[in-house]
DNA sequence: ATGCACCCTGTAGCAACTACAGGGTCAAGC
DNA sequence: GCTTGACCCTGTAGTTGCTACAGGGTGCAT
């Protein structure tokens, strides 16, 4: 399999799958005559869990600790768990902090009524905290 | 003011003031004998907002704009009401996306029920998307 | 032989900072 | 008068996770 077709197979930017490989994160795969990277199945299915793991939120080194783990397969899975957990938790906590400011985006545009900027209540609510009703 | 009483001011890092003036978002305050920046409340004010808006999660080039706006107070204001309103759609768009994040991240983890990588759900969930549930 | 799709390397750009390195300034204390 | 320490300066490079060239080579069909 060329580049272009595991790009195809996994819908990663082939740029994407060449700056893996720089990373270290996808072994360096075999090449042609022509010095084409050629891939096998391995490569495919490593590249679908970077892809997915990323999909999911993980960072580049979580992943990688998540691949290392499971290339050792008779290893405790706990560090796994562990690194899912503590990005589930980030998540909420992101979810979180984006609730907030929601609520405060959405009472800061409904107290806007049009006319000049110098009456914006949007303009206003922006230059100070002061306005607002939660921590955001 | 000084930049490091500006700084404390405003709660803004030192090194974060003089990157907003190197790319023109905050001007070029005046200089002491000893060619130390010296700012007023004008540019105090102008960091808080700023400031501000970037917690509420707006870009650098969306507080351009909406700079620009309350420089000038006798414009509409409606540009500042549909970057806001524009704004306050894309965070409700990723509060969805990440809620479904958290949803499948949520059931993967719950699914592991200890022992080797080999067995662990977690680890093969995350190397085979068709494993979810939904679309992340 | 010429077009076209595909591949290669190496470098630079994006957002929004943050972190030095290597230097200058200034007031206080001995 | 000299050192210590807190502060300030410029300029550059690093961060994360890609993405986009520039400038070239390869392979196959017409
Ligand atoms: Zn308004
Ligand atoms: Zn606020
Ligand atoms: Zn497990
Ligand atoms: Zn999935």
């Amino acid at each position: 399999m060329k580049i272009g077709e595991l790009s195809r197979a996994t819908g990663t930017n082939i740029e994407t799958i060449r700056y893996y490989e720089r990373i270290g994160l996808l072994p360096a795969p075999g090449r042609t005559a022509a010095n084409y990277r050629s891939y096998g199945d391995a490569h495919r299915s490593r590249l679908s869990f970077v892809r997915h793991s990323r999909d999911l939120g993980f960072t580049i080194e979580e992943i990688r600790s998540l691949l290392d783990l499971s290339d050792d397969p008779t290893r405790e899975c706990d560090e796994a768990d562990r690194i899912a957990t503590r990005h589930l938790e980030q998540v909420e906590e992101k979810i979180a902090q984006l609730s907030l400011l929601r609520d405060e985006l959405a009472r800061i545009i409904g107290r806007c009524r049009g006319g000049i900027a110098a009456d914006c209540r949007v303009i206003e609510a922006l230059s100070d905290h002061s306005h607002c009703e939660n921590a955001h």
